[in-house]
DNA sequence: CTGAAAGCGCTTACAG
DNA sequence: CTGAAAGCGCTTACAG
């Protein structure tokens, strides 16, 4: 049993020697820094090509004496929703896994009502010296303001959870919302034969809300695709307090006694779940949005039958480390990154990881 | 705009000082190695408690000589079936990431369909210096043989894709059959009213093949759990080419014509739609397993409704990189590790990583 | 049982 | 424009 060297690999030493050069000056080229003549510059970076060159990152971390700093800008945890634990969850994970290796996370977090609050924290992270930003794009306008900061500054982002077309960030890593639809109308579907599909919007702000305008039309889009004796219904409730969301429920199944199914467009399906466990109402399928602990309990009950997710856990995870392997390893990262479409049910939830 | 340096940390010099002693010894100490005294040994891990020590991983790498070793031994891919190729996809993956911190891995293959060769490439690992060992552990005995040589020589090892229990393995990695069997009966419970069921199993070895047994006995166990007017019937289909497949199934088919649905409880449910396809037969909801071509072309097309999935390229990938954690990084693992149920339909294929 | 010194492959001032 | 030297925080022979 003999123990394995590691390879032998070329390091600037060997470029060194080749190129007749001090190991400094093969570092200026390597990181493209000025006060090089271009004669030897160029030989180096011949030399660098023949050789393969691949530089060893465990050193160049060790040696260099300062951090690698990343931003996060994602929604605050509010009382309406712990959907972004899960993001966070997973962006302190991926920091716990690369903080060895010398990379820094400054953490900055934004309330989803408040345009202002974004814009805030934007400027102060604008006040740091940064290698690169995660952020969850809520508010279009803003985000772009702030992303055409970074690219004068030559600082790379990338988005999650929702997308900012050609806005030339890094990389795009969340769901296909348009699909999320589409996937949900497909499921309804297949679960009874004839009979009212009743499609729920619950939200302050619908009329902005890409997220459930995109999947609504989804949705649709299936039914217009095949031929189907199912009617949509639907009701935009603006007001997301539970009374008013009941109201409006009672007031719509008392009409249309042919409902069978309910689509929630969004995690708020726990509110409908609730209303109809209370109403004694256990005839209607339901189906909506993520995997929250409310929404799980109502799964495991009956009440709710599937949930659609996407590992937002995940969104956060693979978003810090897109930012790590291109930042740090100068590995290529894909544009956009669609999140699987998971469907949850009774059965399976014990399993998901979120 | 200031550029942050690294939190300084305590690191060997430290101990060394406050010791009273060379960082050779303090290394010694960190290590487990032989060759100090009783007295400064404990007053250096006391020290390095009080200090709360964290190693410099990056430093401890590039400092050390040899390189880390892993294992992995899994089934070749074959003719039969190129599952594994995602598992293999996943380990390469992963290995990607690691090797740049001087990690190496050892790609090890057997044929499913020959104990012997499995046997022989652990003996072929045996002969080398391991530092951890991936393995798919299908052939029990033989597996537990290696186990323990492996635990004789203080090499640790991880299970994919299916558990042993009770062999102190550092962690097993995959799915629960018997909630994947569970799912699938309540999915199948929801798709029609009244009417009987197929259950399929298609292998040459049903009798011990643990996973399509499990599968069996949870699908069951659904359908004794609630109250529901389906009938199981079950076809043991043995002889595994195409022509008997179609023997067995059309004459099924043939007697019972109230056959609403068909679950087959491995990746060959293709070869069951590949017949269905030919007999013109469109009316039956097809299940299976496997995120494969073959089945993907007949989700595509509406022959198989839904397959189950449990993301064959993560479980290597998470093998391999729970083995890195914990002997590089030396953090905890868990020591079950479900993937999750997926499952894909038409809609969500294209989204699937599998 | 213990320590001084070299070295891993880079980066970083500093000097010229 | 270029190089010699120190140093990042460890590990590894080697000497005593």
């Amino acid at each position: 049993m003999k123990r394995v060297e590691k390879e032998e690999l070329v390091g600037v030493k060997e470029i060194a020697r080749r190129a007749n050069v001090s190991i400094a000056t093969v570092d200026r080229v390597l990181h493209n820094r000025t006060g090089v003549s271009e004669k030897t510059r160029e030989k180096i970076n011949s030399i660098i090509r023949d050789l393969d060159y691949q530089p060893n990152l465990l050193a160049r971390r060790l040696a260099s004496r300062k951090a690698i700093r990343f931003a996060i800008l994602i929604p605050r945890i509010s009382e309406e929703t712990n959907f972004w634990e899960a993001p966070l969850n997973g962006i302190e994970q991926a920091e716990a896994e690369i903080k060895a290796y010398g990379i820094r996370i400054d953490k900055y977090f934004f309330d989803q009502n408040d345009k202002h609050t974004f814009v805030q924290q934007t400027q102060q992270m604008l006040k740091t010296d940064l290698d690169g930003v995660l952020l969850a794009p809520s508010f279009i306008e803003e985000s772009i303001t702030f992303t055409r900061e970074c690219q004068k500054r030559h600082i790379p982002y990338i988005f999650i959870d929702s997308d900012i077309p050609n806005q030339e960030s890094l990389s795009y890593i969340g769901p296909d919302l348009y699909q999320s639809g589409y996937l949900a109308g497909h499921l309804i579907n297949y679960l009874f034969d004839t009979g009212q599909v009743l499609l729920v919007n619950i939200s302050r702000e619908i009329d902005q809300d890409h997220h459930l305008l995109r999947k609504e039309e989804g949705f649709r889009s299936y039914f217009q695709h095949i031929s189907s004796p199912k009617q949509i219904l639907k009701i935009d409730i603006r007001q997301t307090d539970y009374p008013s969301i009941k109201g409006h429920l009672s007031a719509m199944l008392a009409k249309h006694a042919d409902i069978k199914a309910i689509f929630v467009t969004n995690s708020r399906v726990s509110s409908v779940a609730q209303y109809l466990q209370e109403a004694g109402t256990t005839d209607k399928l339901l189906v909506g949005f993520d995997y929250l602990q409310e929404n799980i309990d109502y799964l495991k009950n009956g009440t709710i039958d599937f949930l659609i997710c996407q590992k937002p856990r995940e969104q956060g995870y693979r978003g810090l480390m897109a930012l790590y392997h291109t930042m740090v390893q100068h590995a290529p990262v894909e544009k956009q990154y669609f999140m699987p479409i998971d469907i949850i049910t009774k059965e399976n939830q014990a399993f998901y990881r979120n």
